[in-house]
DNA sequence: AGGAATTTGTGCGTATGTATC
DNA sequence: AGATACATACGCACAAATTCC
């Protein structure tokens, strides 16, 4: 058996303190030298600690005043596999869910090899600075949730799925291609009826590498584009 | 006047003697203790040098073993950044040479910041199964290379980059959108008038993240599309 | 305005653990 | 098994930024 090092250990354990709300996001925590010797530590231990946390983003360390709390650490990963962004670089995005129901596997059958064919489909319209900027259609297995209404979609579906699911989407595969997209898309874009969209389809796996999502997406390349990096 | 901490400096010293090629890629480093004594540091001030570099993918550390230089990708991995595949997966991939020119900067400017405003561009057609799949204007700079004919060109231009002007690359961004393409695109890919193309503008950076290239490429989505993993 | 106190950042040195050769 | 090299951990001293009086 391998030991987990001391200073991940501290880092993990100030992590659930933190999600527990033992201090509260905007809060400052106690100094170096005192939090070290409250949890039996060497400040250098500890300072590798919070360096690992503050990477992650979860604090902010500003010399001469204090360690912060930066935010509620659970949507860590909210946008992580979010790739769109107006043409001239970032933009905020949000979203707005635009239909909820349940298909009877006419669409994206087999998309999601293993899994029952009755699907939930979301449409949903992605903003970038409360502008629309894309739709897209999200398929997820029926079986996750028997009974499911717009009010209760968290305006992140992967927040939902890790909060309600129980699972979360740590890979994800992109097939890139354009075309004209269906009239509901262009309805909701107001595009005109000759705008060929970039259309991306995503296919999400879960934490033990389950197929747990299809999605497919469109976007009018005159507003925004997608955003890869490779190393 | 505010100084730059010694751990600083010294990551910037070691990063221009590696791209000087006092150590070669591959090549392993002198041990922790050595290093740091030649440069009169501590082994600590030293460790944190290196770990700036180790993220910077400048260098690998292996426990027990040394610090290496990171490597020129290995021959296997030539289409390391190919991102194309025919619709049904797949296809194996190759290159045909269009054209050779100077530019005088008229395109691309300023896309290589810091770079003459002399290029080379190369326009290629690429293949996948041996059938056009995609063409592609590619950049670099003039300075690399006074006098280039078409036979000196390397099938793989990214090996030509390593085996000609020293240096490869290591990193891209990519950003896709769709678009009519240019009349000579039309012509080599064979496609009617009215056929959106996906783009995808691709900056390249060196080993020592340089942007060393610069590339438009265009394909027709009914043939293949990008394909992008995450995690 | 200014100086003292507080807090993190930087740098040093050493000892021990663990992976690799 | 032994030698080598990086990883972890400890502790201390001083610098720099911020806060507070």
């Amino acid at each position: 058996m391998t030991r987990l090092p001391l200073y991940l250990k501290i880092g993990e354990l100030l992590h659930r303190e933190i999600a527990a709300g033992h201090w509260l996001p905007g809060e400052r925590m106690p100094p170096e030298a005192e939090l070290a010797e409250d949890l039996g530590v060497a400040v250098g231990t500890l300072r590798k600690a919070l360096a690992t946390l503050e990477e992650e983003g979860l604090l902010q360390r500003r010399q001469g005043s204090g360690t912060y709390v930066q935010r509620a650490p659970a949507g860590n990963a909210i946008y992580q596999f979010f790739r769109l962004e107006l043409l001239d670089g970032g933009g905020v995005p949000s979203a707005d869910v635009v239909s909820l129901k349940k298909c009877e596997s006419a669409v994206a059958t087999g998309h999601l090899a293993g899994k029952p064919l009755q699907q939930w489909q979301v449409k949903r319209l992605r903003l970038l600075n409360n502008k629309p900027a894309a739709a897209e259609e999200i398929y997820f297995s029926y079986a996750h949730a028997p009974k499911l209404v717009l009010a209760d979609l968290h305006e992140s579906l992967y927040i939902h799925y890790r909060e309600q699911f129980g699972f979360w989407i740590a890979r994800v595969e992109d097939k890139i291609s354009c075309e004209l997209p269906p009239e509901w898309v262009k309805k909701h874009l107001q595009l005109a009826g000759n705008t060929h969209c970039v259309r991306v389809e995503r296919r999400g796996f879960s934490n033990v590498d389950k197929p747990e999502e299809y999605s497919i997406t469109w976007f009018d390349p005159a507003h925004c584009r997608y955003l890869a990096r490779w190393s």
